[in-house]
DNA sequence: ATGGTTATTGAATATATTTGGAGATATAAA
DNA sequence: TTTATATCTCCAAATATATTCAATAACCAT
């Protein structure tokens, strides 16, 4: 359900087959997958990929950091998702442009709220869409150098 | 009609194609349409509006607040009317259960961390993954019934 | 209403990625 | 050496979206 912007913070279009492959990782955390398996499950999903792709996304992700690759006996390698420290996201709807934040009392209030309501937390993922308000600013322009440009100083 | 106060806060002309794609999403709330579905169903009703019209609006209305970008599984784009009427969910990961809740504190402190960085606040989204701590509950044991009947008294 | 100013449109084209498939490579086992 | 298996590379085609530009339509002040 929750939108992925690990692959907009990481450069990477949303396609389908990488949005795949995402969710099943984060389906089934704590698993070791491999390529084939992978695979498999995306063609079992009703949806065609081909083995090369699911090859391609593996490695780009890895090299996002969104997964982590293991050589073990099989001679096959696995990934599972990278579980980085966590942070929330502020989204600029104009430029597109991701920054990323922690704040102690928003994690600790949503701690609060989740006990009141009888539930202990596990994860949570917040995204807020604003504004960078950097108008009138070169990233308005277009163009993913402008955006850089733009945003290289904050 | 009343459409045209939100096209002219945004200091957007009234125009067909704009009127249309507004309509379209009043008309189908809670629905996620991508540009390709606009385009369709405006071709559908009789009107003749180019594709390139299409994204350019989807992309004015994103950056006016009017509209809210997601990317979920389909590699394309979905947008949905930005309801302002906002809330926050909170998932069981053992039995799927989702609660909705809405905290001011933690609205008030996204307010102010977004501003701390520099930006204007659109729109957010939170979701919580938790344990809803009602084990050993029939919710547990699978099927939704059990599901409906462990949490319809929340 | 009229006309001038300016924003907006549609069509074509551009762009920038990403894709699947076939074959290349590599490594290990038989 | 052959065989099998895992992975990668090349490339042409597909995809989603953006941009350019001349023609048109919306807005505003007469």
């Amino acid at each position: 359900m929750a939108d992925h912007m690990n692959l907009k913070e990481s450069g990477l279009k949303a396609t389908l087959p990488r949005i795949k492959v995402l969710d099943i990782f984060e389906r089934s955390k704590d698993k070791h997958l491999s390529a084939e398996d992978i695979y498999k499950q995306i063609l079992n999903s009703g949806e065609d990929v081909g083995l090369a792709t699911i090859y391609r996304v593996l490695t780009q992700f890895e090299q996002a950091g969104i997964l982590v690759r293991h050589h073990f006996e099989s001679g096959k390698a696995v990934f599972e998702l990278n579980e980085k420290t966590h942070h929330d996201h502020i989204v600029c709807t104009q430029c597109g442009h991701v920054k990323e934040f922690c704040n102690n009392e928003i994690e600790r209030l949503q701690e609060q709220v989740a006990e009141e309501l009888g539930f202990k937390i596990i994860d949570h993922s917040l995204y807020i869409t604003a504004d960078c308000m950097k108008k009138p600013c070169s990233c308005r322009l277009g163009g993913k150098e402008n955006i850089d440009k733009c945003h290289k100083e904050n």
